[in-house]
DNA sequence: GCAGCGTCGTTGCACGCGCAAGGAGTCGAC
DNA sequence: GTCGACTCCTTGCGCGTGCAACGACGCTGC
């Protein structure tokens, strides 16, 4: 008796075909999606991708400009990368900094007109491209089923230092 | 007639909520968990998830060795990537170089007993965090479904330039 | 043999990012 | 008022990556 060699684990040390094509599908969907989206923005509007998700979040803001930490949040991004981030948009005319009159550590990016223009531009080929490449795949139902993974997993892996 | 504003267009130019949720879910899963797989695995073995990718696909290969550009995609790296990266495996005595008998031109990575014992170590980590993170939150047939859903769009994705 | 062309891996360079440290401002306790 | 602890944003630095260029080699046709 006893458990000479547990012949099933509860815990394999390798994962099962399943589990490694729900895996390894989702990250090399990421990357082989995330990448051509990222040339095709560049290739037609001379936009890397992180600069069009912040003019996206600033535009959809109101008063079309954000607070630097809370925009750090969205785009998933460190302050420091954040900051190098606006420098560039500002260097090219499509963000502008203020200051916060009602805090004055804050700083907001606030959409110019220029980089409302950018954006116009460059959004019917990123959602063209995310309808292409990803969306067209499934209907519906389906995606609702996507959201409602996506919405299982994020509750735990958001704060990873818990549990 | 004519189409004075065309009220309902077949491609909107927003993305209605439930696709947001599909396609934003998916990117910021896919951020979330690599960073804090990452970030795991850095914690436990001092081990990026990059080099654990090279080692794991390394030590599944036949011989414990693998061509260069053929381990650059596995691991979706550009070739010089993959350079630097098993320089510092290299450096760090998990893998050697070996040459090609057959071609003089390639290279193989393969693993060294030491490659091996971080590996076997850094695997439980790993695949812990894996099912943890993501795996848990399904069941047998959901993950069937996900993996169908990549599959789905993982051969238009591959080759971009193509349509 | 030997061109010519393609492939494999490496190197120079620049870029984008995170971490740690720092200045500026806010808030509360006393 | 002012001291201490915190937050917000920025800066110095190092790291990992991709692109373009390169040398070495294989392959085909002549």
């Amino acid at each position: 008796m006893a458990t000479p060699t547990q012949p099933i684990p509860a815990e394999p040390a390798k994962l099962d075909a399943r589990e490694v094509r729900a895996w390894r599908g989702l990250m090399r969907v990421h990357a082989t999606l995330s990448k051509a989206l990222d040339a095709e923005l560049e290739a037609a509007h001379d936009l890397p991708l992180t600069s069009y998700e912040v003019l996206m979040h600033v535009a959809d803001a109101e008063g079309e400009r954000m607070r630097m930490c809370e925009l750090a949040e969205s785009i998933l991004l460190s302050r420091s990368g954040l900051t190098r981030l606006i420098d560039r948009l500002e260097r090219d005319g499509l963000v502008c900094r203020t200051t916060c009159s009602s805090d004055a550590r804050g700083a907001f990016a606030c959409l110019t007109p220029a980089g409302r223009a950018k954006l116009d531009a460059a959004r019917a080929t990123h959602l063209a491209g995310v309808r292409r490449l990803f969306l067209q795949h499934f209907g519906p139902e389906e995606q609702e089923v996507l959201a409602s993974f996506w919405e299982r997993v994020l509750p735990g892996a958001a704060s990873t230092h818990c549990r």
